[in-house]
DNA sequence: GTGTGACTTTGAGTCCGTC
DNA sequence: AGACGGACTCAAAGTCACA
């Protein structure tokens, strides 16, 4: 699935963007989010297809709905 | 996990909410999606927690956004 | 402060069926 | 057409040590 893994990029691309306009490190966010450190690292490299309540922890802590995530990406 | 599978049961309301708006059946959005027949019943009973793949499959067989699936969700 | 490989436990997702 | 169950596979959740 080569889909899948771009979108996965795309999608921890715009985490990580969100994530440092708000002068977040990983370990912040990680505490933030009740998530582990190296998860977030996962995520936002694309190596990890995280679930809804997953997305809504992250962007709950970034202050952001979720659509922001998913911005500038579709299925096909 | 409480608040987890309210979430999800709002998640999964939407879901069925806009399905029903098109006038499709569980079998037809999980041919359209390529999900399982059971799978979508589960998600939108709030039974499962969808990955991020998943519910882009699912919103894009829906023709809708990923936000109009969290419409009204907050994760706390 | 982040990347990565390895690891165990849990749950996503499929497939069979019945009501 | 949908709810629900059991059994199954593989990936997500979650953590760690080390680079």
């Amino acid at each position: 699935m080569e889909i899948k893994n771009i979108i996965l990029q795309e999608l921890g691309a715009n985490i990580r963007e969100i994530r440092e306009s708000k002068d977040l490190s990983q370990e912040n966010l990680a505490e933030i989010s009740n998530l582990h450190r190296t998860y977030i690292g996962l995520i936002e490299r694309g190596k990890k297809n995280p679930t809804a309540i997953t997305l809504l922890r992250i962007s709950s802590a970034l202050e952001v709905p979720v659509s922001k995530l998913f911005e500038g990406i579709a299925y096909e």
